[in-house]
DNA sequence: ACTCTAAATGCAAACGATTTGCAATTAGGC
DNA sequence: GCCTAATTGCAAATCGTTTGCATTTAGAGT
């Protein structure tokens, strides 16, 4: 949590409540969260500032976002060097992460320089198809 | 061609112009396209008509959708039994297939029932890179 | 070929998520 | 503590998407 307030320093980026926040809903969260999610996590933080702060910090790499072709883009922290993918219940709703990534095979198949990359599951979990 | 004029009787939907002329512009490119650019292939086709029909043939698995993150959908036909994913470049527009999948892969990874998924990669192509 | 009806279409308005303008507030350097 | 540029909150604008409804039309039945 630290390394990403000194990140904000490092990037001539003020520190504020709002900022603080999101950051910490991001941090406590297992999974990526829609734009109102985080809203709901913050106490008395506007939707513009998070809005702005969200795409703020993707600019700047510290947040990767997830779409699951559902129309709600949802935003997770960048802990480490992974970037984890994950599926979605179609039925609960719940998200889980998924250990696989193709990333590295992509590269070697093409010749671009690969900037961005998605890839997303939807599904029915165990205990929805019973 | 003929199999997705065939496959809208077996559905009990009619041929009209709209939907051949959508299908035709589909049929034609080799990437997938987003509601505008199916409009713009045809002729005196509303918006509405396309978003409709688009959706309709989603739902009868003709199409398949596709998502840059981009926040613009693009829709191509189901052509064969694979499932294609594409890279876009980022500088210039252009969209590529790529010949990976790794839905089996996460098939074993997983209990969840695979219903849908997306890969989708956006990059800098060679032309660009320079 | 003609009639009929449900399906399909075009238009325009509604919707909802996202984005922006602007005035007020505030963090952090001096 | 003061000052200024960065940040925020509010409200309005924007844009892609979706829907209601009256009109038109494909295709089944005669």
């Amino acid at each position: 949590m630290e390394k990403f307030l000194l990140k904000l320093k490092d990037l001539g980026l003020k520190q504020t409540a709002p900022r603080r926040q999101i950051l910490d809903v991001l941090f406590k969260s297992e999974i990526p969260l829609t734009i109102n999610e985080i809203m709901n996590g913050c106490i008395s933080v506007d939707f513009a500032t998070v809005f702005r702060t969200v795409k703020l910090f993707l600019s700047h790499g510290l947040l990767q976002s997830t779409n699951f072709n559902d129309k709600q883009i949802r935003y997770s922290l960048i802990k480490a060097d992974t970037h984890p993918h994950h599926i979605l219940c179609k039925e609960c709703g719940k998200i889980e992460q998924l250990e696989v990534c193709i990333i590295d095979k992509v590269r070697k198949l093409t010749d671009y320089k690969i900037v961005d990359h998605s890839m997303e599951f939807v599904g029915i979990c165990p205990e929805c198809k019973k």
